[in-house]
DNA sequence: AACGTGACAAGGC
DNA sequence: AGCCTTGCCACGT
């Protein structure tokens, strides 16, 4: 238990606990999720944190979409409609299989957005 | 232990 | 407006 300790493990609690806070009815794209949680230019990780998400936790994945405000997932596979499906249910609509980012994105709290530039 | 892959993103052409 | 390249990091072969 070193201080280099911590950086194997706790990377996938630390970006679920970002996505625990988006707010019902909002979606963030992976990489907001990735600057929010100290990460920044590590979207990628943040893909596959969820992928590796426990079943019946209380993470709404749902809610992280890509920067195109498009979901992640092949047009006609399940997971695709089920996604859509949670975040219809939750009033987002979609427009051409796209999120509008301006009206249902995350506006991530300034003190959270780590520029890190 | 090197290599390719993946629920991504930003910049160049 | 698409397609390619590079950055980034964890994981399975």
């Amino acid at each position: 238990m070193n201080s280099d300790s911590d950086t194997k493990h706790s990377r996938y609690q630390l970006i679920w606990q970002v996505v625990r806070g988006i707010p019902f009815g909002q979606v963030a794209s992976y990489g907001q999720v990735a600057r929010a949680a100290g990460l920044a230019r590590q979207a990628r990780l943040v893909g596959y944190a969820l992928h590796h998400l426990p079943a019946h936790s209380d993470v709404p994945w749902h809610r992280v979409v890509n920067a195109k405000g498009k979901l992640s997932f092949p047009p006609h596979s399940e997971q695709y409609a089920l996604q859509q499906d949670l975040l219809r249910a939750e009033g987002i609509v979609f427009i051409q299989q796209t999120i509008d980012l301006k009206q249902f994105g995350w506006q991530i709290p300034s003190h959270l957005d780590t520029a890190l530039f």
